[in-house]
DNA sequence: AAGTCGGGGCG
DNA sequence: CGCCCAGACTT
């Protein structure tokens, strides 16, 4: 079992240090959030093609198509790139046109590269092994924080059971839920984000957890008319109780 | 800290 | 047509 006060301490610290949010708003997230979190995904998840595996190389494939790219699009190009390089080595050994082909329907078509590339490295220099340390994972170019920490807490979970993401979804969701969203984004806000990020970590269930959060700012928390009235966090959530009602009906989506 | 990369879905 | 999307890299 995990222990509120020993995961929440250095967050807290660090939240408190800069004014952003309270400390009771804090207190009410780590202790209701996770729990409920993972209680509401194991009855709502999506059944996407990447949560049927924990095998690394798909997960990264995964994670790199998905950057800034909605679901729904990656889902065919994933199935089809797998079919067409399904290992590691099958991937460093195609050729880059063969593989931008099929990534470059994404957008963002540097993603194709990186992909050939990180391949190569790993097969070259890793023996064929996807790397499952924050550090290593960072050296690969086109995998930054996020996706590093989602090919930890997703095809890692056993090396490094507490590892944080934080993407578009996580940010919205934490900044709504605690108070602090803003339209401004500057460094310390990201930095508050991550703490936040980290701080709601069931050591032993990231995999659950983070998988969760993005469901919930994929289907409930959305950007635009956020579904609150089914929303499993209404209870705690400071966007709810201030924003929400004086922006949008509550009966606009009911 | 700001600029750049991007196609596809949706209202 | 404008906004948004499981971000990262370069300058």
């Amino acid at each position: 079992m995990w222990d509120i006060e020993t995961r929440s301490a250095k967050g807290q610290e660090e939240i408190i240090k800069n004014e952003f949010l309270g400390k009771a708003s804090f207190e009410n997230l780590i202790k209701f959030f996770p729990l409920k979190l993972i209680e509401w995904f194991s009855r709502n998840q999506r059944d996407l093609p990447w949560r049927r595996t924990r095998d690394p190389y798909k997960i990264l494939v995964s994670e790199i198509m998905l950057q800034q790219t909605n679901v729904e699009i990656v889902i065919p190009i994933y199935m089809n790139f797998l079919q067409k390089f399904p290992t590691i080595q099958a991937l460093a050994a195609a050729k880059v046109e063969d593989v931008k082909i099929i990534t470059d329907k994404l957008g963002y078509k540097r993603r194709g590269e990186f992909l050939h590339s990180i391949a190569n490295q790993i097969v070259n220099e890793k023996g064929g092994r996807i790397p499952d340390s924050l550090d290593q994972l960072l050296t690969l170019k086109g995998i930054g924080r996020y996706t590093a920490g989602a090919i930890l807490s997703f095809a890692f979970e056993r090396s490094d059971p507490t590892a944080a993401i934080v993407d578009v979804n996580v940010d919205r969701v934490l900044s709504r839920i605690t108070g602090i969203w803003t339209e401004e984004r500057d460094a310390s806000f990201i930095k508050t984000i991550w703490t936040l990020a980290e701080s709601i970590i069931i050591p032993g269930k990231v995999w659950e957890v983070n998988q969760g959060i993005l469901d919930l700012g994929a289907t409930i928390c959305v950007s635009k008319k956020p579904k609150c009235a089914i929303c499993p966090m209404i209870k705690i959530c400071e966007y709810y109780k201030s924003e929400y009602p004086k922006q949008i009906p509550l009966d606009s989506f009911l």
